[in-house]
DNA sequence: CCGAAATTAAACTAATTTAGTCAACAATCG
DNA sequence: CGATTGTTGACTAAATTAGTTTAATTTCGG
Protein backbone atom coordinates (compact mmCIF):
# COMPACT_ATOMS: atom_id res chain seq x y z
CA UNK A 1 0.00 0.00 0.00
CA UNK A 2 2.91 1.95 -0.89
CA UNK A 3 2.71 5.75 -2.30
CA UNK A 4 6.16 6.03 -4.73
CA UNK A 5 8.95 8.55 -4.91
CA UNK A 6 7.79 9.93 -8.15
CA UNK A 7 4.24 10.53 -7.02
CA UNK A 8 5.30 12.13 -3.55
CA UNK A 9 7.65 14.32 -5.67
CA UNK A 10 5.04 15.09 -8.06
CA UNK A 11 2.62 16.04 -5.51
CA UNK A 12 5.41 18.43 -3.55
CA UNK A 13 6.30 20.04 -7.14
CA UNK A 14 2.82 20.59 -7.94
CA UNK A 15 2.19 21.91 -4.31
CA UNK A 16 4.76 24.71 -5.38
CA UNK A 17 3.87 25.40 -8.83
CA UNK A 18 0.02 26.02 -6.62
CA UNK A 19 1.95 28.56 -4.27
CA UNK A 20 3.31 30.22 -7.79
CA UNK A 21 0.06 30.18 -9.56
CA UNK A 22 -1.09 33.25 -11.38
CA UNK A 23 1.60 35.00 -10.12
CA UNK A 24 4.72 33.39 -11.55
CA UNK A 25 6.47 30.31 -13.57
CA UNK A 26 8.92 28.15 -11.78
CA UNK A 27 12.11 27.13 -12.96
CA UNK A 28 13.06 23.14 -12.63
CA UNK A 29 16.00 24.59 -9.95
CA UNK A 30 13.47 26.22 -7.98
CA UNK A 31 11.11 23.58 -7.63
CA UNK A 32 14.07 20.67 -7.00
CA UNK A 33 15.52 23.32 -4.39
CA UNK A 34 12.59 24.00 -2.17
CA UNK A 35 11.45 20.29 -2.05
CA UNK A 36 14.79 18.59 -1.82
CA UNK A 37 13.96 16.70 -5.26
CA UNK A 38 16.46 15.44 -7.42
CA UNK A 39 16.32 17.64 -10.15
CA UNK A 40 16.35 15.06 -13.28
CA UNK A 41 14.06 12.96 -11.59
CA UNK A 42 11.97 16.00 -11.43
CA UNK A 43 12.25 16.92 -15.18
CA UNK A 44 10.81 13.45 -15.97
CA UNK A 45 8.15 14.00 -13.63
CA UNK A 46 7.00 17.45 -14.86
CA UNK A 47 7.44 15.88 -18.29
CA UNK A 48 4.30 13.11 -17.24
CA UNK A 49 2.52 16.01 -15.89
CA UNK A 50 2.67 18.15 -18.90
CA UNK A 51 1.83 15.48 -20.99
CA UNK A 52 -0.79 14.67 -18.97
CA UNK A 53 -2.51 18.40 -19.39
CA UNK A 54 -1.72 19.56 -15.76
CA UNK A 55 1.16 22.28 -16.35
CA UNK A 56 2.77 23.85 -19.69
CA UNK A 57 6.28 24.95 -20.12
CA UNK A 58 8.10 27.47 -22.02
CA UNK A 59 11.74 26.48 -22.90
CA UNK A 60 14.83 28.73 -23.35
CA UNK A 61 16.05 31.43 -20.85
CA UNK A 62 13.49 32.98 -18.74
CA UNK A 63 11.63 29.22 -18.98
CA UNK A 64 9.68 27.16 -16.40
CA UNK A 65 6.71 25.67 -15.41
CA UNK A 66 3.14 27.12 -14.60
CA UNK A 67 0.08 25.13 -13.62
CA UNK A 68 -2.86 25.12 -16.44
CA UNK A 69 -5.40 24.61 -14.31
CA UNK A 70 -6.97 26.08 -11.50
CA UNK A 71 -5.54 24.43 -8.35
CA UNK A 72 -8.93 23.66 -6.94
CA UNK A 73 -9.93 21.49 -10.22
CA UNK A 74 -6.78 19.31 -10.01
CA UNK A 75 -7.63 16.07 -7.44
CA UNK A 76 -4.40 14.37 -5.56
CA UNK A 77 -6.69 11.16 -7.36
CA UNK A 78 -5.80 12.27 -10.26
CA UNK A 79 -2.05 13.48 -9.71
CA UNK A 80 -1.26 10.17 -8.06
CA UNK A 81 -3.28 7.69 -11.18
CA UNK A 82 -1.37 9.85 -13.73
CA UNK A 83 1.86 9.04 -11.84
CA UNK A 84 1.66 5.85 -9.96
CA UNK A 85 -1.24 4.02 -11.41
CA UNK A 86 -4.91 2.76 -9.69
CA UNK A 87 -5.82 3.90 -6.61
CA UNK A 88 -7.04 0.42 -5.92
CA UNK A 89 -5.14 -2.29 -4.03
CA UNK A 90 -6.34 -4.99 -6.25
CA UNK A 91 -7.06 -4.34 -10.47
CA UNK A 92 -10.46 -6.18 -10.03
CA UNK A 93 -11.76 -3.54 -7.66
CA UNK A 94 -10.41 -0.46 -9.69
CA UNK A 95 -12.85 1.70 -11.45
CA UNK A 96 -10.71 3.88 -13.99
CA UNK A 97 -8.60 0.55 -14.57
CA UNK A 98 -10.94 -2.72 -14.30
CA UNK A 99 -9.30 -5.60 -14.84
CA UNK A 100 -10.54 -9.09 -13.99
CA UNK A 101 -8.86 -11.45 -11.89
CA UNK A 102 -6.92 -14.11 -13.53
CA UNK A 103 -7.59 -17.29 -11.55
CA UNK A 104 -10.05 -16.33 -9.04
CA UNK A 105 -11.49 -19.25 -7.85
CA UNK A 106 -15.05 -17.54 -7.26
CA UNK A 107 -16.26 -16.94 -10.58
CA UNK A 108 -19.25 -14.72 -9.46
CA UNK A 109 -17.85 -11.35 -8.59
CA UNK A 110 -19.76 -10.86 -5.65
CA UNK A 111 -18.67 -13.88 -3.71
CA UNK A 112 -14.68 -13.37 -3.40
CA UNK A 113 -14.03 -11.94 0.04
CA UNK A 114 -11.15 -10.74 -1.12
CA UNK A 115 -12.94 -8.59 -3.52
CA UNK A 116 -15.33 -6.86 -0.99
CA UNK A 117 -12.99 -5.96 1.47
CA UNK A 118 -10.51 -4.35 -0.92
CA UNK A 119 -13.80 -2.63 -3.13
CA UNK A 120 -14.37 -0.98 0.58
CA UNK A 121 -10.38 0.02 0.95
CA UNK A 122 -10.08 0.98 -2.68
CA UNK A 123 -13.61 3.43 -1.83
CA UNK A 124 -11.93 4.36 1.68
CA UNK A 125 -8.87 5.76 -0.39
CA UNK A 126 -10.65 7.37 -3.64
CA UNK A 127 -12.91 8.93 -1.12
CA UNK A 128 -10.10 11.05 0.32
CA UNK A 129 -8.23 11.83 -2.68
CA UNK A 130 -10.46 12.31 -4.87
CA UNK A 131 -12.38 15.03 -3.46
CA UNK A 132 -8.53 16.83 -1.81
CA UNK A 133 -7.51 19.27 -4.20
CA UNK A 134 -4.18 21.10 -4.63
CA UNK A 135 -6.09 24.33 -3.37
CA UNK A 136 -6.56 22.28 -0.28
CA UNK A 137 -3.21 20.83 -0.20
CA UNK A 138 -2.00 23.74 0.02
CA UNK A 139 -3.86 26.13 1.98
CA UNK A 140 -2.62 22.99 4.51
CA UNK A 141 -6.00 22.43 6.24
CA UNK A 142 -7.02 19.48 8.19
CA UNK A 143 -10.01 17.48 6.68
CA UNK A 144 -12.51 14.80 7.94
CA UNK B 1 -1.08 1.64 -3.16
CA UNK B 2 -1.12 -2.47 -4.52
CA UNK B 3 -1.68 -5.67 -2.29
CA UNK B 4 0.94 -7.93 -3.56
CA UNK B 5 -0.10 -11.21 -4.94
CA UNK B 6 1.85 -12.75 -1.38
CA UNK B 7 -0.75 -11.07 0.52
CA UNK B 8 -3.81 -11.91 -1.96
CA UNK B 9 -2.82 -15.23 -1.24
CA UNK B 10 -2.29 -15.63 2.53
CA UNK B 11 -5.75 -14.14 3.03
CA UNK B 12 -7.11 -16.60 0.71
CA UNK B 13 -5.03 -19.61 2.82
CA UNK B 14 -6.46 -17.81 5.79
CA UNK B 15 -9.89 -17.94 4.67
CA UNK B 16 -9.81 -21.80 3.81
CA UNK B 17 -7.91 -22.18 7.10
CA UNK B 18 -10.83 -20.43 9.03
CA UNK B 19 -13.26 -22.61 6.80
CA UNK B 20 -11.63 -25.92 8.62
CA UNK B 21 -11.19 -23.86 11.81
CA UNK B 22 -11.50 -26.46 14.87
CA UNK B 23 -12.25 -29.35 12.33
CA UNK B 24 -9.41 -30.55 10.35
CA UNK B 25 -6.32 -29.47 9.25
CA UNK B 26 -5.30 -28.88 5.78
CA UNK B 27 -2.70 -29.85 3.69
CA UNK B 28 -1.08 -27.41 1.38
CA UNK B 29 -2.32 -29.05 -2.12
CA UNK B 30 -5.97 -28.91 -0.66
CA UNK B 31 -5.09 -24.76 -0.06
CA UNK B 32 -3.38 -24.67 -2.84
CA UNK B 33 -5.95 -26.34 -5.85
CA UNK B 34 -9.40 -24.73 -3.91
CA UNK B 35 -7.50 -21.30 -4.08
CA UNK B 36 -5.03 -21.48 -7.50
CA UNK B 37 -2.05 -20.82 -5.09
CA UNK B 38 1.38 -21.93 -7.02
CA UNK B 39 1.94 -24.84 -4.00
CA UNK B 40 5.71 -23.56 -3.55
CA UNK B 41 4.81 -20.38 -3.06
CA UNK B 42 1.81 -21.22 -1.05
CA UNK B 43 4.45 -22.66 1.53
CA UNK B 44 6.76 -19.71 1.80
CA UNK B 45 3.76 -17.60 2.78
CA UNK B 46 2.38 -20.29 5.28
CA UNK B 47 5.78 -20.45 6.49
CA UNK B 48 5.78 -16.83 6.86
CA UNK B 49 2.61 -16.94 8.84
CA UNK B 50 3.77 -19.58 10.91
CA UNK B 51 6.55 -17.61 12.25
CA UNK B 52 4.34 -14.78 12.85
CA UNK B 53 2.33 -17.43 15.61
CA UNK B 54 -1.20 -17.14 13.29
CA UNK B 55 -0.91 -20.94 12.39
CA UNK B 56 0.71 -24.18 12.97
CA UNK B 57 1.95 -27.26 11.34
CA UNK B 58 2.39 -30.86 12.03
CA UNK B 59 4.80 -32.55 8.71
CA UNK B 60 5.40 -35.91 7.54
CA UNK B 61 2.26 -38.09 6.32
CA UNK B 62 -1.40 -36.67 7.68
CA UNK B 63 0.48 -33.25 8.73
CA UNK B 64 -0.69 -29.85 7.75
CA UNK B 65 -1.47 -26.59 8.70
CA UNK B 66 -3.76 -25.01 11.58
CA UNK B 67 -4.97 -22.01 12.65
CA UNK B 68 -4.12 -21.44 16.39
CA UNK B 69 -5.95 -18.19 17.23
CA UNK B 70 -9.67 -17.59 16.77
CA UNK B 71 -10.87 -16.25 13.44
CA UNK B 72 -12.40 -13.14 15.39
CA UNK B 73 -8.65 -12.45 16.84
CA UNK B 74 -7.00 -11.85 13.44
CA UNK B 75 -7.37 -8.98 11.37
CA UNK B 76 -6.66 -8.61 7.66
CA UNK B 77 -4.86 -5.84 8.75
CA UNK B 78 -2.38 -7.77 10.81
CA UNK B 79 -2.22 -10.20 7.73
CA UNK B 80 -1.34 -8.00 5.49
CA UNK B 81 1.83 -6.29 7.37
CA UNK B 82 3.18 -9.51 8.18
CA UNK B 83 3.12 -9.95 4.46
CA UNK B 84 3.55 -6.82 2.76
CA UNK B 85 4.94 -4.36 5.14
CA UNK B 86 3.11 -1.37 6.76
CA UNK B 87 0.07 -0.19 5.70
CA UNK B 88 0.77 3.28 5.83
CA UNK B 89 1.38 5.16 2.02
CA UNK B 90 5.02 6.49 3.61
CA UNK B 91 7.05 5.59 6.67
CA UNK B 92 6.36 8.93 8.46
CA UNK B 93 3.02 8.35 8.90
CA UNK B 94 3.17 4.66 9.92
CA UNK B 95 1.91 4.26 13.54
CA UNK B 96 3.27 0.18 13.49
CA UNK B 97 6.42 1.28 11.94
CA UNK B 98 7.05 5.18 12.20
CA UNK B 99 10.22 6.26 9.89
CA UNK B 100 11.24 9.67 9.90
CA UNK B 101 11.35 11.17 6.43
CA UNK B 102 14.68 12.43 5.08
CA UNK B 103 14.78 15.32 3.38
CA UNK B 104 11.07 16.55 4.06
CA UNK B 105 11.61 20.22 3.25
CA UNK B 106 9.18 21.10 6.34
CA UNK B 107 11.26 20.90 9.52
CA UNK B 108 8.27 20.59 11.76
CA UNK B 109 6.12 17.30 11.66
CA UNK B 110 2.66 18.94 11.52
CA UNK B 111 3.53 21.25 8.52
CA UNK B 112 3.51 18.86 5.62
CA UNK B 113 1.12 18.83 3.47
CA UNK B 114 1.62 15.40 2.06
CA UNK B 115 1.93 13.59 5.81
CA UNK B 116 -1.21 15.57 6.59
CA UNK B 117 -3.54 13.83 3.60
CA UNK B 118 -1.63 10.34 3.97
CA UNK B 119 -2.26 10.34 7.22
CA UNK B 120 -5.53 10.82 7.18
CA UNK B 121 -5.42 7.85 4.27
CA UNK B 122 -3.65 5.40 6.31
CA UNK B 123 -6.29 5.78 9.01
CA UNK B 124 -8.87 5.26 6.28
CA UNK B 125 -6.86 2.29 5.77
CA UNK B 126 -6.20 0.90 8.58
CA UNK B 127 -9.50 1.72 10.25
CA UNK B 128 -11.10 -1.01 7.52
CA UNK B 129 -8.40 -3.48 7.58
CA UNK B 130 -7.57 -3.54 11.53
CA UNK B 131 -11.47 -4.01 12.25
CA UNK B 132 -11.93 -6.73 9.61
CA UNK B 133 -11.38 -10.30 10.93
CA UNK B 134 -10.77 -13.74 9.70
CA UNK B 135 -14.42 -14.83 11.36
CA UNK B 136 -15.68 -11.69 8.97
CA UNK B 137 -14.34 -12.43 6.07
CA UNK B 138 -15.32 -16.67 6.01
CA UNK B 139 -18.59 -15.27 6.73
CA UNK B 140 -18.92 -12.95 3.42
CA UNK B 141 -20.93 -10.43 4.80
CA UNK B 142 -20.58 -6.64 3.70
CA UNK B 143 -19.40 -4.11 6.06
CA UNK B 144 -20.16 -0.48 6.18
C1' DC C 1 13.01 -50.18 10.44
C1' DC C 2 11.66 -48.66 5.65
C1' DG C 3 9.69 -45.77 2.47
C1' DA C 4 6.28 -42.63 1.18
C1' DA C 5 4.21 -38.42 2.41
C1' DA C 6 4.62 -34.08 4.23
C1' DT C 7 6.68 -29.76 6.04
C1' DT C 8 11.23 -26.75 6.58
C1' DA C 9 14.67 -23.93 5.00
C1' DA C 10 17.48 -21.50 2.27
C1' DA C 11 19.33 -20.36 -1.93
C1' DC C 12 18.43 -19.20 -6.51
C1' DT C 13 16.30 -16.81 -10.59
C1' DA C 14 13.70 -14.07 -14.03
C1' DA C 15 10.93 -10.21 -14.71
C1' DT C 16 9.38 -5.89 -13.28
C1' DT C 17 9.46 -1.61 -10.88
C1' DT C 18 11.75 2.14 -8.66
C1' DA C 19 14.64 5.76 -8.46
C1' DG C 20 17.36 7.87 -10.59
C1' DT C 21 21.37 9.56 -14.37
C1' DC C 22 23.20 10.95 -18.79
C1' DA C 23 23.75 12.80 -23.25
C1' DA C 24 22.21 14.94 -27.28
C1' DC C 25 19.00 18.13 -28.89
C1' DA C 26 15.82 22.32 -29.45
C1' DA C 27 14.13 26.71 -28.25
C1' DT C 28 14.55 31.28 -26.29
C1' DC C 29 16.63 35.52 -24.57
C1' DG C 30 20.07 39.05 -24.39
C1' DC D 1 26.31 33.97 -31.08
C1' DG D 2 26.15 31.76 -26.56
C1' DA D 3 24.24 30.94 -22.26
C1' DT D 4 20.17 29.19 -20.22
C1' DT D 5 16.46 26.18 -19.93
C1' DG D 6 13.24 22.59 -21.27
C1' DT D 7 12.73 17.83 -24.32
C1' DT D 8 13.49 13.33 -25.27
C1' DG D 9 15.02 8.91 -25.04
C1' DA D 10 18.19 5.72 -23.60
C1' DC D 11 20.59 3.90 -19.88
C1' DT D 12 21.54 1.82 -15.21
C1' DA D 13 21.76 0.07 -10.38
C1' DA D 14 19.17 -1.55 -6.70
C1' DA D 15 15.11 -3.36 -4.80
C1' DT D 16 10.95 -5.93 -5.05
C1' DT D 17 7.90 -9.45 -6.77
C1' DA D 18 6.65 -13.78 -7.90
C1' DG D 19 7.98 -17.55 -7.99
C1' DT D 20 11.35 -22.30 -8.45
C1' DT D 21 14.70 -25.55 -6.95
C1' DT D 22 17.13 -28.32 -3.95
C1' DA D 23 18.10 -30.59 0.13
C1' DA D 24 16.90 -31.79 4.62
C1' DT D 25 13.87 -33.38 8.32
C1' DT D 26 9.81 -35.38 10.44
C1' DT D 27 6.00 -38.53 10.76
C1' DC D 28 2.91 -42.33 9.61
C1' DG D 29 1.73 -46.84 7.99
C1' DG D 30 3.14 -51.29 7.30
Amino acid sequence: MKLSKKSEYGLRALLELTLAHGRMTLQRHEISDRQHIPIEFLEQILLTLKRAGLISSRRGAKGGYTLIKQPKDITLGQVIRILDGPLAPIGCVSKTAYQKCRDCPYSDKARCPVQQVMGTVRDAIAGILDHYTLADFASDRHKG
